[in-house]
DNA sequence: GTGAAAGCGCTAACAT
DNA sequence: ATGTTAGCGCTTTCAC
């Protein structure tokens, strides 16, 4: 029995009603006589009948479908976004068209305008460097596009954050508080102004703060990689910073695993947090503290906000601030 | 300037052509004159037409886009083949509708159809216990699946894996011969035949070789997961196990760290090799050896062949067989 | 090399 | 409560 397309006309002729009934029956419309509805059904399961969602997006002009994008699926912070978006996505009957985009501005825009011409509802976008082009992207289009766990300079597009600013503030300082005179900053790519305009300047204000001038030696820009952490130590070291402040978990456990290879003592000798609190930080010995951010959680948010966007709901506010909170584990004193 | 949808109609219009003209220049078809395709152009990008996939997928049966099931998106192995599988996907035109089904079969079932529906062209699907009703719905469907980093008892669905009872036969027997009298084999669920039929057999077979007797208070079954792998301490000593092969590296990790924690030394005390040599294996002190397999390979593989599969070419070898390797790092002597 | 026209399988008015 | 009928935006014969 080799399978063809079983239509709805079909399906409307063998069970002697109209395509139009078939249509109500299949998308829970009331208007359908029980003994009827049931009728359809059996109709529908003899023949195996299922909808096909591609004329039905085209009909309706709704797909159910989202697109998320995002710099890197095998990084353990947007993974676990993903999976808030994904869990949320499903609970709403979307399903997730992922592309990753190396947090590639070219690559990012040609993604973007991929998932706008499959038609996708809404977009979830995750990427710290919103480019001016990209951002006029973001603009042309009707479709909704919420951003997760990433800044965008102007507050235009809905988005869900943390504070990053302000944990970081906060974490520096009691890194000061225990005698850290030179604490060091540690992160990703500047010109990405999640680092460079919220991050920075919590770490710049808890300075502030104790009276300590701001050094740029202790500023450490990188690459995010655990590699590049493993390399940092004797530049660390040389710098004479006794902590340092980590903007990536897995540059993090780069960071303390180098300086326990080196022999420098964590936390003895050296105090290390981290900021994403990703199950990377239970992991290395000694286990890191951090920044904890409800990382599931901003996914889901995230989702559950573009499905309001999508269907026209109001919202109260379009970007949300979720909290943070501190950890304390052994990679601290 | 509100953006109406610019539809192929208005572009042909604009142009003097007819659709027909216009859709084959879309489409790179090669009977246009160079002047009509050029006029074409310009009027595209006049009007800053975007063509509409789901249209075309509609009319053309063809959706360029492919669904992928996993278990779980924050799993290192599974994001690992999911980034293989992205990559190669791109570089054939193809999207992906990312789907997680928690290994749950009823979660899967029902995913499987959504993306039938949805009219993909092919299916990539990760996950280690193929019921017989999945089975079956494999069997109904025309569209083409193939099996990535997973293991189908029948060997009915075309897939891609490493041979794996060789490879944990080959670490277990190096852990015998360097002096490991009693090695446990810790694994993820038994009712999964890559753990039951391959990776235990390799197991059995390495004892066998060396005139081991088997014994089943030395087989670990669990949840494949680091918290169980940090409980796991007690029972392994008490079973009076010296090394240990690991199914999967967070549930070895969880072991490493275990050991440690308790003032058990590894590799001194107690050895462990892991499976995946997914990147954790560098980030847990100390490094674990591992069986390295090509993840990213598996899934890049996988989606390559499902492009032959979609496109009808002949297929050499419909069940391919990666090389693994071993690594070794400081979990062993 | 180009155009006309018939669908693809469904939804959504609009009737009845 | 049910049926009729246009489309949705595109591809794809089939003519010319």
């Amino acid at each position: 029995m080799d399978k063809q397309t079983v239509t709805i006309y079909d399906v409307a002729r063998e069970a002697n009603v109209s395509m139009a009934t078939v249509s109500r029956v299949v998308n829970g419309n009331n208007n359908v006589k029980p003994a009827t509805r049931k009728k359809v059904l059996d109709v529908i399961d003899k023949l195996d009948y299922r909808p096909n969602a591609v004329a039905r997006g085209l009909a309706s002009k709704k797909t159910t479908t989202v697109g998320v994008i995002v710099p890197d699926v095998t990084n353990l912070y947007f993974s676990a976004l993903a999976r808030g978006i994904d869990d949320v996505a499903t609970m709403y009957k979307y399903n997730i068209i992922l592309t990753s985009s190396d947090s590639n501005g070219e690559k990012e825009v040609t993604v973007l305008n991929t998932l706008l011409s499959k038609q996708v509802d809404g977009i979830i976008f995750m990427g710290n460097n919103i480019t001016e082009e990209l951002r006029e992207e973001f603009k042309r289009t009707k479709t909704p596009i919420v951003l997760a766990g990433s800044i965008d300079d102007e507050q235009i597009q809905p988005s869900v954050n943390i504070d990053y600013a302000a944990a970081v503030q906060e974490e520096v300082k009691s890194l000061i508080d225990r005698g850290n005179k030179r604490v060091a900053f540690v992160c990703g790519p500047l010109d990405q102004p999640i680092n460079s305009k919220y991050r920075l300047r919590g770490y710049k204000q808890a300075l502030k703060e104790v009276g300590i001038p701001f050094d740029d030696k202790l500023v450490f820009e990188t690459d995010n990689s655990y590699k590049t952490g493993t390399l940092l130590q004797p530049a660390l070291v040389s710098a004479k910073a006794t902590a340092a402040m980590v903007t990536d978990d897995e540059l993090a456990a780069g960071i303390v695993n180098g300086m326990t290879d080196a022999g420098v003592n964590v936390p003895g000798e050296f105090e290390v947090i981290t900021s994403n609190d990703t199950k990377l930080t239970e992991m290395v010995r000694p286990k890191m503290s951090s920044i904890t951010q409800p990382l599931y959680d901003i996914g889901a948010v995230a989702m559950r906000l573009l499905t309001k966007l999508m269907n026209d709901e109001s919202i109260d506010d379009k970007n949300v601030i979720l909290p943070y909170g501190l950890m304390k584990r052994d990679s601290t004193k």
